[in-house]
DNA sequence: CATGAATGAGCTTTCATTCAT
DNA sequence: CATGAATGAAAGCTCATTCAT
């Protein structure tokens, strides 16, 4: 046999993730469609038929990368889960998104670009329903655990100024006020742990 | 002959209009990319040659989109600002604004899919960013009117909620309960005139 | 409305005719995938997109081709049917296959060439597998309205007889001794109208 | 070490036949074109790399399969020449070839379908036309030494009965009356020995 | 000897745009 | 003004062949 089935391994894994490096690249700085696989190959420094024997399409390298963004998401959710209080969960899910956003920026803006673009996302759209689905079960019972009243309608204003955020940060390419929005946002949510109205004074 | 020369205009008026209505269609469905000159042509039913002598390109019909929606907007913040206190600012201003996605949710889906493509945007981007600036200041501007303290960072945080509940509107083909929503949105900001703390339990 | 819609009729006409006649040539010479489109192109001397304004793909470009070759079959088969004998059928039916052999020899080599390629066929085993039962079919009644006893199994004879002479006919260039051959298949066949044994010696 | 290599040579011809009953079956069913050599290599269980240091092309491969072919026509034409008179020549040739078809049916699917591809014969510089030249020659003499007057035309006429009974029985899938084609094609050819017209009614 | 990762030319097809009529 | 035939560059993808190991 010849070349060990380990360095065949490695060498694979490495191409691969060449690949998926240029197209977050490329795919983020150009969208989907304006990106040619032949510009792909090039920025990964393959060859076109090096690529097609790694991924069974262009899409299926759009795939594979758009999967790994919901990865990122559910970090986030699980650092927050360590803080008891509304206001605690809520700092830390915005600290921990932002953090997330400025390690994958191209990735990000690439994911945000793809949400409302059905055709490109038909394959993908099923499993982004119920991811989407998910994350918001997931944030009306982390609500619900901290005393929040109408978790389930607070989780849905918790998930708009995640994604709001997401959105206004991504869009500036730097010198937003991060930190400042978050602490704005956050005291708008209770910080105590006993029951109350959810706004009052 | 003038009589005819407005026959002409209105003609050529509401071609224009054809072309444009058949362009969100197409556009929000298939996505730019995904949508032929031809079967924009159809659609409108008129030729294709007809429709270069009303647009110099593919990209001119979507940038005269794009310019529409942001009237869109201005009239929005309108109707919020003869609201008196904050709270009552919030309400007027993210219920409007989801009265203008139901008006024209496919224009907002397409707008949206292309708010994070620089390189099709790209003749698009210094408008838009004008744009953002401009709006953002109204936002500050009414919130400052309104006792806001930070009336800079609050004014970031509200333009995060409305694009975050934009984008969880649409996203959601319908029955999404966006009276609760935005009630529970606006309970969050203070709802008096006098000034104080923004927030404080 | 421009260019009246004669002239256009009559514009493609021409286009979609030149295309078949490159056709032939070329997929007669190289096969149907030893021909690519590109050269289908320039042989019929038009733009490859013009080509694909006739026709669907590069298969129904063949399809067409092989529809009209069933038409020449039908043709030779009326021919014969107007000799009152066995023999004269045969002979009949044989030089009518051979004169068309002559005037669409590329057509009908390609064709030939065809017949065994279970896969660039796929669309058109259906009505081929038709179309040989039919003539079968024709050939059968043929023989038998000229007195012939078990002409189910003499149309097969026949109908092999008939291929064997295309097959040959078809690989030779030149000098092949059609009269001669069809002459000597003839005479075995029965040349009197009343009954009897089929050949008995 | 003798014995190594006595073994290693086995070894070779074992998967060099492996690589040709592949071949067979895959470019009978998909064509040449549309087999493509890893298809080809999996099919035979083995590394693409090896099957070249085997063939020298896939082209190769091709060539050694239509030359296993004109083999099976040597001996059908053998098994013949020991019938005394036309007609159980005749009759031992036709039996002999549907014998081998079924034997090899695929493979004379293949080769019949190339028959026609001048080019692709070309290049595979296959001596087709000397084959049938003195495939042709052999008819002939077995004819006149049988007594038949005009042999030179006769042989014409039953190589051309071959294959059309060749192409008739490749067609169907299945129950096509052979025994009964063969005794009615058989039995226009003279039985005695002693010379007569050939065929006078 | 045997493997399969790697190459890149070439394939079919689409589509924005032009222009003769 | 209005048409749609015509163009040809460029797209996504396949595949025969090579070669380091």
């Amino acid at each position: 046999m010849p070349r060990t089935a380990d360095a065949n391994a490695a060498l694979r894994e490495k191409t691969r993730e060449r690949v998926l490096q240029a197209a977050v690249r490329l795919f983020s700085r150009h969208g989907f469609d304006g990106t040619s696989v032949r510009a792909l190959a090039e920025e990964a420094d393959i060859a076109v038929g090096l690529l097609y024997s790694h991924f069974e399409s262009k899409e299926a390298v759009l795939l594979a990368l758009m999967q790994s963004s919901m990865v990122d998401v559910a970090r986030t959710l699980e650092d927050a889960d360590r803080e008891p209080t509304a206001r605690g969960f809520v700092t830390a899910l915005l600290t921990s998104t932002v953090a997330m956003l400025d390690a994958h920026r191209d990735l990000w803006r690439l994911s945000q670009g793809l949400r409302h673009q059905p055709e490109v996302l038909a394959r993908l759209k099923l499993p982004l329903e119920h991811f989407l689905g998910a994350t918001h079960q997931r944030l009306e019972r982390a609500l619900a655990a901290r005393g929040l009243p109408e978790a389930g309608i607070e989780a849905r204003v918790l998930f708009a100024t995640v994604e709001g955020l997401t959105q206004q940060y991504l869009q500036q390419e730097g010198g937003y006020p991060a930190a400042d929005v978050i602490r704005a946002m956050a005291r708008k949510w209770p910080g105590a742990l006993r029951k109350r109205k959810a706004d009052a004074p």
